[in-house]
RNA sequence: CGGGGUGUAGCGCAGUGGCUAGCGCGCAUGGUUUGGGACCAUGAGGUCGGUGGUUCGAAUCCACUCACCCCGACCA
């Protein structure tokens, strides 16, 4: 490719609009451009690395024993009615009514769809396992798009679902999947972490997430040093610090005064957080809930959704404590009625806490329990920090940040008996397919990578999803030897099947050498009068600071053999 | 959905009631330059996000509205 021909322009400044470091290069590159909120074009650059991370995905895909295919994103809602999915994905889901007045969702993903067409087709145990595959567009309203390609609303996401009939086939190809994740990230410059994850309530036994760890990821996943345990918050357990246990005091009522929060509750006791009791108030589907935990942790929301088995939960306002009776501030399980307590296990180590009294200005003192009252469910609702105690071991966990590049699902049955997809087992009788689906957010994968690989001046491509592997810079080109010879060493490498951007642009050096170092090429061969002197090429790989002089004479030869030499590293 | 912010040339920005709306980068033409974003000259490019209002006069003040960004809520 020429430079000069190149549909997409680098830019010096930085977009205001782009927040993130993969958004800014990218968007600086040239590579994407944006279109609408989370909507974004990829401009020529940007789809050839996202067709070489889609071709590793497909190769590892075919590896595992996939089979790709294609499927609509117009779906009928119906199918999503017959899920139950409908309300899961609620506001999320893009709808559109056609001209008959037919309702269609534009597919945020295909599940339902799989697994129609595989109902369809599987009659015995003989047709399975199947693994099929697609890599297209998928359509989500999410809340807040954000982070450039970080979390978008069109996007291609690869998808791959596992039917087998038996818990020992989807364990298989779980492994099978997971395996061939690890060997895309790896190829792709990425070192992704793969953590256990909350599957949200759509159910199943097992989930998976891959996360890379970095500052600009939206998700927060806990990890033990000493034994390798790593979990997303949402999911993640840890053995919290019990307080010296003492023996049960008589129940005291003591006067606080404008005191509210635990930590003013904690001073002005004068005891530890881990003394007290915090009450939280939230709905769940219309229906208020007193949740209590110890002071010093924190409710994790999604441990209590999947506990409430609820699909709508959040912080109750104001006015819905109130109407509820509930003291905000001084509220206290103890002689409460009905209303639904639920209970961290926290509050089962340790005692004599102090908690509200439901009485303005009043909190009790040497709370026990379960002398003093009790909970509904008494279940782990606490989000594990840094600092807390490896649930495995007596490591100490820590908690990082990190961008989910994948996340897969062991399913279960819960779709194919809504959707009745069922097949004949060798003793004639028919059972419920048993699925798995394992997704990766290609245009995510991509902004990831970015995120990995920059420097000040730009993006620095592994070597296997550059858009380019060479960038040929000549300078000085309006010098007839140096077009020439240039020329030759481009038209070499494309009959050696290598991709090279050729800068034929008529500009001064330091515009090529920060275009070239801002696209991040991984191989930069410069073309001068001065190096032409001496027949010889500079070459510099975009990760290193030293360039070499190969020889003209057999420079394609050259360059092919340190392409192939680096892509075996 | 709550809070905050921004919309002026392709990009980054200045312009708080007064004449013909500016600057830098980029772009075009000509010339001088040429190993890390060169220089000179000339030039093209604007519904000031939109609608309505106040005013002799609005990019500027008011109301409504749209878009985009950030924080939170939410999110396979």
């Amino acid at each position: 490719m020429y430079f000069s021909k190149l549909f997409g322009k680098t830019l010096k400044e930085i977009p205001t609009e782009a927040d993130s470091i993969s958004h800014q290069l990218l968007v600086r590159a040239g590579m994407i451009q944006q279109v609408a909120a989370g909507v974004y074009a990829y401009m020529p650059l940007g789809w050839r690395t996202l067709r070489k991370i889609e071709q590793i995905i497909r190769e590892e895909m075919d590896a595992a024993g996939g089979q790709e295919l294609m499927m609509p994103s117009l779906q009928p809602l119906e199918i999503w009615e017959q899920s139950g999915r409908l309300s899961s994905f609620g506001k999320t889901m893009f709808t559109i009514t056609d001209r008959k007045d037919h309702k269609l969702v534009l597919g945020p993903t295909h599940e339902e769809i799989i697994t129609d067409l595989v109902r369809r087709y599987v009659q015995s145990y003989r047709d399975l396992p199947l693994l099929p595959y697609q890599m297209q567009n998928k359509f989500r309203d999410e809340p807040r798009p954000r982070g450039g390609l970080l979390r978008v609303r069109e996007f291609i996401m690869k998808d791959l679902y596992s039917f087998d009939v038996d818990e020992k086939g989807l364990e298989m190809n779980y492994q099978r999947t997971v395996q061939a994740y690890k060997n895309i990230y790896s190829r792709c410059g990425l070192p992704a972490v793969m953590v256990e994850a909350d599957s949200g309530a759509i159910g199943g036994k097992a989930s998976h997430e891959f996360m890379l760890v970095t500052e600009s990821g939206e998700d927060m996943i806990i990890l033990c040093p000493k034994c390798g345990y790593a979990a997303n918050t949402e999911k993640a357990r840890s053995i919290k610090k019990k307080p010296a246990s003492t023996k049960p005091l008589p129940l005291e009522e003591i006067a606080t005064p404008g005191i509210k929060t635990i930590e003013e509750v904690a001073r002005f006791v004068g005891i530890d957080k881990n003394n007290t009791l915090k009450a939280v108030f939230y709905v769940a589907d219309g229906d208020i809930i007193f949740v209590t935990i110890r002071g010093d942790i924190e409710v994790n929301e999604t441990k209590l959704k999947n506990i409430l088995k609820c699909t709508d939960l959040h912080l109750a306002a104001d006015a819905e404590v109130k109407a509820a009776g509930l003291v905000a501030g001084s509220a206290s399980p103890i002689g409460l009625k009905n209303i639904k307590i639920i209970a961290d296990e926290s509050i089962t180590t340790g005692g004599n806490f102090v908690a509200g009294a439901n009485k303005p200005d009043t909190h009790l003192k040497n709370v026990n329990y379960p002398r003093d009252f009790t909970a509904t469910i008494v279940a782990d609702i606490a989000t594990a920090s840094a600092g807390d105690q490896c649930p495995g071991c007596d490591g100490i966990l820590q908690s990082q940040n990190g961008i989910e590049v994948g996340h897969v699902f062991k399913l279960g049955t819960f779709l194919s008996e809504r959707l009745g997809a069922y097949f004949l087992d060798s003793n004639g009788v028919s059972q419920p397919i048993i699925m798995g689906c394992y997704g990766i957010g290609v245009g995510r994968l991509l902004a990831a990578a970015v995120e990995q690989n920059h420097d000040e001046k730009g993006i620095i491509w592994p070597l296997p999803i550059a858009p380019y592997q060479v960038y040929l810079c000549g300078l000085r080109l309006e010098d007839a030897t140096v077009s020439q010879t240039a020329e030759t060493v481009y038209k070499g490498l494309i009959a050696k099947g290598i991709d090279v951007l050729f800068d034929d642009r008529i500009e001064s050096p330091g515009i090529k050498f920060n275009d070239a170092d801002l696209l991040g090429i991984p191989l930069r061969l410069t073309i001068s009068p001065r190096a032409l002197q001496n027949k010889s090429v500079e070459a510099k790989w975009r990760q290193e600071k030293q360039a070499q002089m190969l020889p003209l004479d057999g420079i394609i030869d050259a360059v092919e053999k340190m392409l192939t030499d680096k892509s075996k590293r």
